[in-house]
DNA sequence: ACCTGAACACCGTTCAAGT
DNA sequence: ACCTGAACACCGTTCAAGT
């Protein structure tokens, strides 16, 4: 039984930051009201993270593993329980005080970020289309490859769709459940 | 046979500000830049935007407009040819410059819209949906109100998260032609 | 190693002042 | 009606200085 660990100042940067970034994006992430949260002085974040774009990078490629960590149970379950993991994952995000995933909200403001976050982005969609492809080949066992990679790419950009609408019309799990639902219905998600 | 009129600075604010939210995104837009592209000084777009917030509603209203005028037409076509229209507006968007959709890209920022903004942005979803629903009528002329309500919302969420993923990973046509390939191949867009 | 105050050129916004 | 300079509290970043 773990107590809550004591985070380091930088782990505790990189928790803020996230946080921040998946409620209201990158751009509007400031130095100074995310060394307020953590208690330390806007100068003092530079000793963890010298530019902004370094905070950039460490946080996407953290999020990434904390993703593929959760991930990684679902391709225990069959078929249908593993897809709807993995929609619930999306889900919880916004349903949680209106949050979006992080490399969603990265893939919108990517031009203000530096090529080594830019490839700390890729690795996140690499990671989803691993998994979803894995959880397809449960069922498709016999699909053909190409059409294989197009309709993982295609799942995973429909539920990142799904959420930047619901969430940009005010976090109706609702809208977000609908969508999904239609998804399912058309073919692309089954 | 128009010659280019010259845009009144309202207009040239409105138009340079759309550019800058779709390549870069609204919390990157700044009044300085935008007032020395126009040629004008920071101060004076205040007066014909008061807050930034001013100038967000009237460009997602205006980007709404705009968007209509484009779809309308497509809808003297057959089922095909208007969807194959409707893509080609998302798909033109990224492989013109690397833009996004301002309403994909303003609902990423939506904790930084005022409430009317928000309400324009909800307008911008909705002639979109009247579109996509007058285009599936033409082929599903019989389907439940229900399921076609939520296969509009649907495609919608579907097309800005194609675009969002294609962007995101650097604006590759081929990447957003494959997920829309696997979206008709699927069922989704069919 | 980790933190800080002070400075720099930026930002949105306000306002009194010009034409 | 339209524009401006100057000021305000903000921003990321740098740096010399502290412990």
């Amino acid at each position: 039984m773990e107590t809550e660990a004591p985070l380091s100042t930088r782990e505790a940067i990189m928790a803020a930051a996230t946080n921040t970034v998946m409620t209201e994006g990158y751009n509007a992430l400031s130095f100074r009201d995310l060394a307020a949260d953590v208690g330390i002085k806007s100068a003092s974040v530079h000793h963890h993270f010298p530019t902004k774009g370094d905070l950039a990078e460490a946080i996407v490629g953290r999020f990434g593993e904390d993703f593929t960590k959760r991930m990684e149970p679902l391709l225990d379950l069959p078929f249908e329980e593993a897809l709807d993991g993995y929609i619930g994952l999306f889900r919880s995000a916004f349903v949680d005080s209106n949050r979006m995933c992080l490399g969603g909200m990265m893939s919108a403001e990517v031009s203000a970020l530096p090529e080594p976050a830019r490839a700390q982005l890729k690795g996140f969609v690499e990671a989803h289309k691993d998994f979803v492809r894995a959880v397809l080949l449960k069922k498709h066992k016999r699909m053909a490859s190409e059409k294989l990679e197009g309709r993982v790419f295609a799942i995973f950009a429909a539920m990142e769709g799904a959420q930047l609408i619901a969430r940009g019309l005010g976090g109706d799990a609702a809208v977000f459940d609908g969508i999904v639902e239609s998804y399912k219905a058309s073919g692309l998600l089954a």
